[in-house]
DNA sequence: TCAAAAGTGTTGTCGCTACACCCATGT
DNA sequence: ACATGGGTGTAGCGACAACACTTTTGA
């Protein structure tokens, strides 16, 4: 283990807003606060292996999207001793896990990005500039795919957008500019026990997704 | 100093192409090769401090635009142990500056990011991520201005933004769309000794440059 | 007088925004 | 039958790209 070297992870993830995963720490310092999970890197892992090692701890994901946030080093940060930390964010779908804290926490709770409680250290930090560049990053590559179940309706996309950007969008013109892309598929099936009319399910069309992303795409919505 | 934890700096410049300041290493490993300037961290410093304290050793700049570029931690990236550097990258008016090689470099030099030699570790890494970023970011915010000198003409101007984009503008476009943002004053200078019909030099106007960055301006042009 | 870059407007096309009503489903 | 969200088209306007010639200056 490198002492001095940590990483941090902003996990988002989506179910009809924007929600982000916290754990409660059960250890000094911090102990009994809602914090952002993280850890210390290995001395014989790669920087980037770290977080994705602690996710499939916490979640038993390991296949995510993951980028770096930046690295974060003020003096005091940490109290105990001088640490730099790498921030992360991770984009999850919260359907397909379940969660599991890990040895060094009592509790994980997805809290919606509105309702963040205070976080130890410079943990607020990490987490604003996370958002910071999920909203960069979202206009860039349609990574709200990532977020969002196999099968969703357009609306859901919509409000995952408009929940990001904290903005509204037209109806009509948002699916106009969707159908342009192609990204879609539809799945010809509905919605199911809903009290209104059944919307129509789609999923994206993971070749046209890869060639976007390529392309330096801008996803302008 | 923490010695498992360094600072890498790509610094670019602008005089007629966009170049980049490396410096000749004069310590093993790597003793000869050109590379970036870096250095470690000290115990006592904050991390982004560090950058600041290796530019200002090195060419005296104590004001200027610098960013993260990422962490870079693969096990085996530097050949005698285990460290992590954070990359950073900065832009200078090359005019305003001369270079002082540091200690631990024999020689500095401008060279053009198009003719880059082979560098040590995963110098290349970290060049060509810097790269990007600045490409992303000359969208986002006009950093151009930090690279030109005070007294520019539009014609520069547009040469910046081709050579750090990699394309070409219409002139005549380019000019309509500048003007509209209100960004040059007109310093009502002509150019001096050239063979041809000088241009009109102009400055940027600071308030305006500031407000445009807050906003979270597009800078598309 | 020639070479080299500066500077300047118009037009057609495309994309964006704004906007209102009927449809399907469960209660 | 009513409440709730699903789903659809058009018209006007503004932004962008394409395009060529005259001007100034030093050699």
């Amino acid at each position: 283990m490198i002492d001095n070297l940590s990483i941090d992870c902003v996990i988002f993830g989506f179910d009809g807003e924007l929600k982000t995963l916290f754990i409660r720490r059960n250890t000094e310092p911090g102990l009994g606060m809602m914090s952002l999970p993280g850890g210390f890197v290995e001395l014989d892992e790669p920087l980037d292996a770290s977080p994705v090692r602690r996710l499939k701890e916490l979640t038993g994901i390991s296949n995510l999207f993951l980028r770096q946030v930046g690295a974060f080093g003020e003096v005091d940060r940490y109290p105990l001793r001088r640490v730099i930390t790498i921030g992360y964010y991770a984009l999850v779908k919260i359907s397909d896990y379940t969660i599991q804290p890990g040895v060094d926490a009592q509790e994980a709770r997805w809290i919606s990005v509105k309702e963040v409680p205070e976080l130890p250290f410079d943990h607020r930090l990490i987490f604003d500039a996370a958002v910071d560049k999920l909203r960069e990053m979202v206009r860039i590559e349609p990574i709200g795919f990532n977020l969002l179940p196999e099968k969703f309706t357009i609306t859901d996309l919509q409000n995952l957008y408009e929940s990001i950007l904290d903005t509204t969008f037209d109806k009509r013109n948002f699916r106009k500019k969707l159908a342009k892309m192609n990204l879609l598929v539809d799945l010809k099936e509905k919605q199911t026990n809903v009290s209104h009319r059944a919307a129509n399910l789609y999923k994206f069309d993971e070749k046209i997704y890869q060639k976007l992303i390529k392309k330096g795409f801008v996803f302008d919505l």
